[in-house]
RNA sequence: GGUCCUGUAGUUCAAUGGAUAGAAUACGAGUUUCCUAAACUUUAGAUCCGGGUUCGAUUCCCGGCGGGACUACCA
């Protein structure tokens, strides 16, 4: 519809001024509430065309349209803006297209559609999961639904940290401090056992560190000779020796973290196709940074460590390896991405990784670029910013993080409570209660985190910010559950057909805000931002909801029109899930 | 110091360079014999400061001021 009304613009202008106008003269908005009308064109752009006044060009224009174009009704003209009023028939027919096709606003996938592998998630194996990987996580899952929904092939990939110091620390305090825990033998999840460990191991370090200077020693000095420092440094490296005992144990307790890890992303509703594990991938990281020494890509210093230069980009010099050989976080990513590369055709590379890696990814994208990666160049590194609580920073070593299994368990606890209070869930079986409130509860979370324009950052306040009225995903919920009552008693009425009725404000401007969803998609797929996807469901959601409470659906008793509204009504349901979908949030029948 | 991001009601968030800057919350005032009131209606409240470009700037550019990140032989 919009691009019809473009196109007739465009030569409305050619007929009567004689030049075709650019596209981007051609500004095309839906028109606002306090005037009459369903979409405005701007003509002040138009004005070195028309060589006339914005009120003469905007009447000109509109003269012509309202003349040649079939779908335009009316035309009125306010201060150089010309508002077009659209035919009755045409919203009619819009509605009736878009509720024949049962995946309205998507883009198909084919086999030729070109591949885009996501990477998110991405965590240590030392620690369990917090709210800072929950943003990540969230967005990294719809930024991939959006990415299918706009014709891309996708592929979602994890890398895991699997290995290296921090690991170590956890090994180490569990051998010393953890008398033969297991999960089973405490009850409790394997990444929270891990993570226990790491907290152990630091609080023992700094005790260390605190004897030893009280010895005399410096901060650094003690930092680096507390006993169990230098034993965690001893432990990597027989952990790199390939030393039997320390891979079984390694193994053992990256298991324990793994089966809590699947826990949480199962609850959280997110999957990969393909996990990475940095201890495969970094020694081919090694062998590709030797090649590109080997072709004078990058260069040695005295000390035998391997650098790149890339003061020619405005940037500084970059370690690769280190002087004894090993290698550092990049070295690594080199070898994930040349892994992945041979693994999958991959067309376009996205990064979800939080933007104090900024600078890592532009590094990232010069090195991959001049090792000879085709997407190095231009892989997207979809940076978001941090998640903050009302005090600040979240330290994990003050205990002031978030924890993603606590936060997702009070979601869901304080959803069963207000369902309980409003008395919504008498007569359901527990199976049911528990299913409705489970998404209720991570909707609300999920929602509230992805409506965010993911660069900014965000503050979550854990009492104010778990809210289930407003702008919320339960709010957005509870307008799907209620269309679907609606609709479950429709159905008994048998099958309904659009006929030609008369339609009201309300129910054009849904009509118009559903017909809008497609362009929605896919300008959240070009944008990589799920938060449009968010904020445009709102609107749709919160203007349902003042049609519902001003017009009858079922108690209209002008068939036409009720059939009209059940249509509407189902089609809003569509798009409000299949938008939820998108974020990768469910939509309970009832609630 | 340098690079990048960011600054909108008390608070949390919106606004391809377009009309009177939208919402939600919190605060006032209302709406249930009627399809689910987790809803709806309504009062009040904001663009950090100074320049520039433009018919028009919250948006783009420059300069301040404030917040954050990075600038590790940690990942």
């Amino acid at each position: 519809m919009e691009n019809q009304l473009k196109n007739a613009v465009v030569a409305a202008v050619e007929q009567l001024y004689g030049s075709a106008p650019d596209q981007s003269q051609i500004t095309l908005q839906k028109t606002k509430k306090e005037f009459v009308g369903d979409w405005t064109l701007v003509t002040f752009p138009l004005l070195k065309l028309s060589r006339k006044n914005p009120a003469q060009t905007a009447q000109e224009i509109g003269d012509y349209l309202k003349e040649n174009v079939s779908i335009v009704a009316d035309i009125n003209v306010i201060n150089g803006f010309l508002n077009i009023v659209l035919k009755q028939g045409s919203w009619l027919d819009t509605l009736g297209k878009m509720d024949a096709d049962a995946n309205y606003g998507l883009v198909p996938v084919t086999e030729n559609s070109p591949l885009v592998m996501i990477e998110y998630s991405s965590p240590n194996t030392n620690k369990p999961l917090h709210l800072g990987h929950i943003r990540n996580n969230l967005l990294g899952y719809s930024l991939a639904e959006i990415m299918k929904a706009n014709g891309y092939k996708v592929i979602k990939t994890n890398i895991v940290n699997d290995r290296g110091i921090h690991i170590c620390k956890s090994m180490l305090a569990w051998q010393k401090f953890g008398a033969g825990a297991t999960p089973e033998s405490v009850g409790k999840k394997g990444d929270h056992l891990v993570g226990d460990y790491y907290v152990a191991f630091d609080k023992a370090y700094k005790e260390e560190i605190k004897a030893l200077m009280a010895d005399g020693m410096s901060e650094d000095d003690a930092k680096k000779n507390a006993p169990l420092m230098l034993e965690a440094q001893e432990m990597l490296r027989k952990w790199e020796a390939g030393d039997a005992e320390v891979r079984a144990l390694w193994q053992t307790m990256n298991q324990w973290v793994y089966d809590g890890f699947d826990e949480t992303y199962k609850r959280m509703g997110v999957d990969f196709d393909k996990i990475y594990y940095e201890s495969d991938t970094y020694l081919v990281g090694k062998e590709k940074v030797n090649e590109g020494l080997a072709k004078g890509l990058f260069f040695t210093k005295e000390d035998g460590s391997v650098w790149a230069d890339m003061t020619d980009q405005g940037l500084d010099q970059k370690l690769l390896l280190r002087a004894d050989g090993t290698s550092v976080y990049m070295t690594q990513d080199i070898g994930t991405a040349s892994l992945r590369f041979q693994d999958y055709p991959i067309n376009k590379m996205i990064y979800v990784v939080g933007n104090e890696q900024n600078y890592h990814f532009q590094v990232l994208s010069i090195l991959l670029d001049r090792l000879g990666f085709e997407w190095g160049k231009d892989l997207v590194h979809f940076s978001y910013g941090m998640v903050e609580l009302p005090e600040g920073k979240m330290k994990s070593r003050e205990g002031t993080v978030v924890d993603a299994d606590d936060l997702m368990d009070e979601m869901i606890g304080t959803a069963t409570e207000i369902s309980k209070e409003l008395g919504k869930l008498d007569g359901m079986s527990q199976e049911e209660i528990n299913a409705i409130c489970t998404t209720i509860g991570l909707g609300s979370l999920k929602y509230f985190i992805l409506k965010v324009d993911p660069r900014k950052n965000m503050t979550f306040n854990p009492k104010e910010s778990i809210d289930f009225n407003g702008n919320t995903g339960s709010f957005i919920q509870y307008t799907y559950a209620r269309i679907q009552s609606v609709l479950r008693k429709a159905a008994e009425l048998g099958e309904v057909a659009l006929g030609d009725v008369s339609l009201n404000e309300k129910e054009v401007a849904l009509i118009s805000t559903l017909a809008s969803f497609p362009e929605v998609v896919k300008q959240a797929g070009k944008e990589y931002s799920p938060s449009l996807i968010a904020n445009y469901t709102y609107d749709l959601v919160k203007e349902y909801n003042q049609f519902y409470h001003d017009y009858s659906i079922l108690k209209e008793e002008n068939e036409a029109v009720r059939a009209m509204r059940i249509v509407l009504s189902r089609n809003v349901a569509k798009v409000i899930k299949q938008a939820m979908a998108l974020l990768g949030i469910g939509v309970p029948d009832k609630m």
